[in-house]
DNA sequence: GGCCCTCATTACATCGATGTAACGTGTTGC
DNA sequence: GCAACACGTTACATCGATGTAATGAGGGCC
């Protein structure tokens, strides 16, 4: 059976409360004695029971993280960066995928509600409907990414901003009949929303006229969904002199689906992408795309949640994650 | 506050351990009894505390899942379907990075010793030291991958066999010259070795003669550091008729090398992957690579785990799951 | 020397859910 | 009509750690 404070202290010849002293560290205890504590611990290989010391002061150590897809680089990068960060402060991480499916959100919050979560990141899809409970009885949220509601604490790269320097940058090169991907399909993506009005910010800047046949919807942000999607555009319309998709996953679909039809890049088509996720760099030809630092996402979602679980009614913040253009091959300017 | 069996039993006016026999529905309760208390339930909108039930009967729902670094394509694949599969079958999934760390193995044991964790699926890196651990004290473990010691039950594609295979399929293509890399760099991958180990047998099939100077070792198993990697070889060595990269991620970062020199995939080198990434259908050339069930691995380890913990005492199990070579246009026979 | 104060340590209750064993009810059998 | 029997329900203890309030010992001060 596993050791308890109870065979520890038995060992050490304290009481229980004393061996809980020695591991909080609050209430002062006697050097001697600390040091019999310690060695009994050793000795008996203690690890204290910690849904017990949950149930006790209401904390667990668990933060939970939810995603969309941990498949999707984009998600799998953000999680790593919010593992990473959580475990150096001393949080465990559990993971839920939402999916595009609306329910798993509703059992995720009331599995947040059930106390073996102290705080949970949220990097929503459809949601606006179901973060409704936010506030209810759930512990601290931080929203990861847009949302049109002002629900929770939220961090968030303006992704109007970075979808219309994006298109600047095309624009720059010359290009006139910039195309964009991984608009609104059928269910509308807040993203999916501010990158095109990004877009039409830029075009206007450029003295560019707006053309409803270059705004290439795309159900999912994925590259098959991508592939899909371009391969039946290009069917059916000429090819633009850029592109830009609104995810690098959807980029890497592209490339594919514009090299087996022998469209290069960047010369016939620029091609640019969002979220630099590890692989952009390594595509053919390597992807201009929208960058920031996940890391530094990761450590302000738990900065925001931490301070929450501080103070829970002070006011709704929203931090901006700065982005960078990262021109690379794609994109190269034409001779 | 939260509603507790207490505040629920009081308002169906019945006793706290009748609320708890609805719930776990193994002690029968009759019919207007479980309404009354449904209802109760509905009406304070309750929630059970997770902390307490796991305190009382030991265990939490909760399962770890350890991997090197979820940024990986592959890990990340591998954490979506653990993730998946656990969660429909009512497991909460934790995730630790072990990253390449082996201190941060030994957390990992303290922590799934600390209840919280009702079992461990781990992917080992260096672990063979580590894992000494199991059988300790800890919850039950499923070992994902090749590991040479046989520590606990374990889910595995048998790489010697994958690697000898892949490597058949690339001499039939009439390549001679056929290069490797990934093998063990500083710290020796067991996967390294046997994936070495397959390509080896297979020359020996194929009458080809083993040529040191075809192995090219690989720090890490990343794009970055297989870029690099193949970089220093060409600068050193004529380029072969083919490479088996010992990943996908590899195989991507030696694309983006290869096309960057202007050396064509495949009419100049066939290049070949393992694990089928999503994104080596998308590679440009798409990549032949060795396919598995990365959801068939994760539900096997599911398995495996839930009948441990019935069984702590039956006779450990190793599950090989099928792969197969999927060849596409990055090793397309020559004209 | 006696009193008080400090500071470490202790006994006990508590967090919320649930297994155990005892306890009513209402039914069946003779 | 009374004993025996189900079956649902209840009181209580328990899981392990920790906050609270009380206890004890030791030291300093007058």
């Amino acid at each position: 059976m596993r050791a308890t404070v109870k065979d520890v202290a038995r060992l050490a010849g304290v009481s229980p409360k004393t061996v809980s002293n020695v591991m909080n560290g609050i209430v002062p205890v006697s050097g001697p004695t600390r040091f019999r504590v310690e060695q009994a611990m050793a000795e008996l290989d203690y690890v204290p029971n910690l849904s017990a010391r949950g149930l006790r002061n209401g904390r667990s150590g668990v933060i939970a993280l939810a995603l969309p897809d941990l498949g999707t680089p984009y998600s799998a990068e953000i999680a790593h960066s919010v593992v990473e960060v959580a475990h150096q402060q001393g949080w465990s991480v559990q993971i839920e995928e939402t999916g595009s499916d609306p329910t798993r959100e509703y059992e995720l919050m009331s599995r947040a509600r059930s106390n073996l979560i102290d705080g949970l990141i949220l990097n929503p899809v459809v949601l606006d409907q179901s973060a409704v409970k936010v506030g209810v009885s759930l512990p601290p949220v931080v929203l990861l990414g847009e949302v049109s509601q002002k629900l929770a604490d939220r961090v968030w790269v303006d992704s109007i901003a970075a979808a219309r320097d994006m298109t600047l940058a095309l624009g720059r090169t010359g290009r006139q009949r910039i195309a964009v991907l991984g608009a609104a399909g059928g269910r509308g993506s807040a993203a999916a929303a501010l990158r095109t009005r990004g877009y039409q910010d830029a075009l206007g800047e450029l003295g560019i006229p707006w053309d409803d046949s270059l705004v290439i919807p795309c159900e999912k942000w994925s590259p098959d969904s991508a592939a899909r999607a371009l391969t039946a555009y290009l069917d059916a319309n000429p090819v633009p002199d850029a592109l830009f998709c609104f995810t690098d996953s959807m980029a890497i679909g592209a490339l594919s689906v514009l090299w087996k039809r022998g469209i290069r890049v960047p010369e016939d088509i620029a091609l640019a992408g969002f979220d630099d996720i590890a692989d952009a760099k390594f595509a053919v030809p390597s992807l201009t795309t929208v960058s920031f630092d996940k890391r530094r996402v990761a450590s302000e979602a738990l900065r925001l949640l931490t301070e929450r679980m501080q103070d829970r009614e002070g006011p709704q913040r929203v931090v901006a994650i700065d982005y960078e253009i990262v021109e690379r091959e794609s994109t190269v300017n034409g001779p």
